[in-house]
DNA sequence: GTCGGCCCAACAATCGGTTGCGCAAGACTT
DNA sequence: AAGTCTTGCGCAACCGATTGTTGGGCCGAC
């Protein structure tokens, strides 16, 4: 492979100079004459010589590389998510290597050792549901290497971690549905392992709590599997015939519910209002239009990217734990109840 | 930056051997002795040692690193393409590297170039829309590193490609629908000047060529920007009142088309019946199912990266152009029609 | 006419490993 | 007992760059 690449040696052979010469000639030195850079830029030129960052990067102790380790690629929030990291980190003459844990801690380990041995000037991650401790981030500060959780924690102590205010989002979304005269919602969220899930439990929870509106636990689903959501679902319309709207925590559940509500026959939002938490896409093309609290995956990537580059380049390692906003987005999902609701019979 | 990171030289200090020597050791090379091997191993471990693969792929030539270029993370189809290829790139001991061109040629020259910098050993590469021809790909030939395009294409005789079999795909929707009574479909696709959209309208037409129905201009979608859907589809609703189904070249087209219609209070499959491509995420989450012509991005990721790491292993620059055929999952989209079409009254 | 100084460029060390080759000491032939 | 094999390890070159230091040539200046 690459065998036959030009290095600098070939340039050096060709103008007949010396490897720092050409090496420096090719930086711009001051050191060396007008007449000399120009030929050896030319000569690089026509050979087309490509410096081999593997050698640069060696000596030079860094690797302009920030590794990103996700638990999977959700197809809802971890494209555009990466978009965002990404164009950050490319503005900033860095490259980003993503690597996929597969939700293992396993794997999840591995890789940031990985990230250890490719020298990566910094990480970031998206913990795995299975991670419960982050002793396997010791290595990275054994190197020094400055790491930024994002999305998906767990409490630390240790760490940069950006989220989204996931406590508050819950509150505001049960607030919101309440305000409409929901007084019966359910919830539907994932696995209570995961502290995304717990918080926005329980904001909802809260919401309920401040406002004085009675919350059953039956009005809670926490769906681990997807597949589970439809015997949930059965249950809460049974055990509540006065539910009037549904809140679900993520894009994957809100499209899953959106489906499973259509087949059943019940219209949105006429016989039950929906309300998402999500970063827009799904809502858009779900009918009709969903009402959701939004989050940004490219605004997190971008703040995320920013303040890890931020902490390379400034060699801090002051700590932040950063909450962003979600903005409510009015669609057509959520009614407003003045009265009982009346229920509609389901085919 | 990891300027206090453990080396070899330390490791040789330790155990008062040359670095050679812990080198071989820690590759359990056969000329070194068993109890030498197990100090060195265990100075290594204690001291927490970490190759550093920089300098380790400096002088073997390659560095087990795959880079794969895409022209945007597309939520549909991308995100099970990359777990495809991560996986197996993972179990070959590579690591995968992704970068995004955001369908910029600029872009794209810059990450090609990149690449050859990093001495990536092979590179995979779904092309930017703006792509027209593949000579910014010389430079990877100059330093023999093998490329493999995929899904996203243009016409060349000199890269080994893997597509769907976007032409057959294209025409089995066409007999699909035509067998199941639909003599007036509607072809939605996109940008005709990519390639997949060329290919799957050819065998669109060419099927209803071969089975003797006429095919109007005003039955094709040609749609560049998602927003101009809705007009285009309002047009063909209004030039063709005996439309009874639609066919969607993607996931994205079908998701929009989807809510479209059911804004506009169409029946599937009562009024119009549906069919797409897809990679069976969003026909399963819409209402009704959607049938469609499965191609599974984890199984295109996956072939294509065995065939990428296979020449980047046997050093083959044999051209290969494989083409992936897709399956149909029935659901619940197309109706079958015996009579001519009534149409319902819309809202 | 020598000397300080300025330009330019070369030497050589270095980054952190890998590897071909040589060599000493013990084991084994005959 | 001398010669041949093995075994186990070190020397030193090398990968492709960067960079601190050194030194030759040429300038004007005293």
């Amino acid at each position: 492979m690459a065998g036959n690449r030009i290095t600098l040696k070939d340039i050096a052979k060709t103008v007949g100079l010396s490897m720092a010469t050409v090496s420096r000639a090719l930086a711009d030195h001051p050191d060396i004459s007008r007449a000399t850079k120009d030929r050896v830029r030319e000569v690089a030129q026509t050979l087309s010589y490509i410096p081999n960052y593997r050698a640069r990067y060696l000596r030079a102790k860094h690797s302009r590389l920030i590794a990103l380790i996700v638990p999977e690629m959700n197809m809802f929030f971890m494209p555009s998510m990466i978009a965002g990291i990404n164009r950050v980190v490319q503005q900033n003459d860095y490259s980003l290597i993503v690597f996929q844990s597969d939700n293992s801690i396993v794997q999840e380990r591995r890789l940031v050792e990985y990230c250890t041995q490719l020298s990566a000037d910094g990480v970031l991650m998206v913990l795995s549901s299975e991670t419960a401790d982050l002793q396997h981030l010791d290595v990275l500060s054994d190197c020094s290497i400055p790491v930024v959780l994002l999305d998906k924690t767990i409490e630390t102590v240790k760490h940069t971690t950006i989220t989204i205010d996931d406590q508050e989002a819950g509150r505001e979304a049960a607030a919101y549905l309440i305000a409409h005269g929901h007084t019966r919602c359910v919830g539907v969220f994932s696995d209570q392992r995961q502290r995304i899930s717990a918080l926005r439990l329980k904001g909802f929870q809260r919401a309920h709590a401040e406002l004085g509106i009675p919350l059953a636990e039956t009005q809670i689903l926490r769906v681990a599997m997807i597949d589970e959501l439809e015997e949930q679902l059965d249950r809460a319309f049974a055990a509540h015939p006065d539910l009037t709207a549904i809140f679900t925590m993520t894009d994957e559940l809100l499209v899953h519910t959106h489906h499973l509500l259509s087949r059943r026959g019940t219209r949105i939002p006429e016989d039950v209002s929906l309300l998402s938490i999500s970063d827009g896409q799904a809502p858009a093309f779900l009918h009709p239009n969903v009402t959701h609290l939004r989050h940004s995956g490219v605004e997190l990537g971008e703040r995320t990217a920013h303040i890890l580059i931020g902490m390379i380049e400034h060699n801090s390692d002051a700590m932040m734990d950063v909450r962003i906003r979600t903005t409510l987005v009015e669609l057509g999902s959520v009614a407003t109840r003045t009265t009982s609701p009346k229920r509609r019979a389901k085919r």
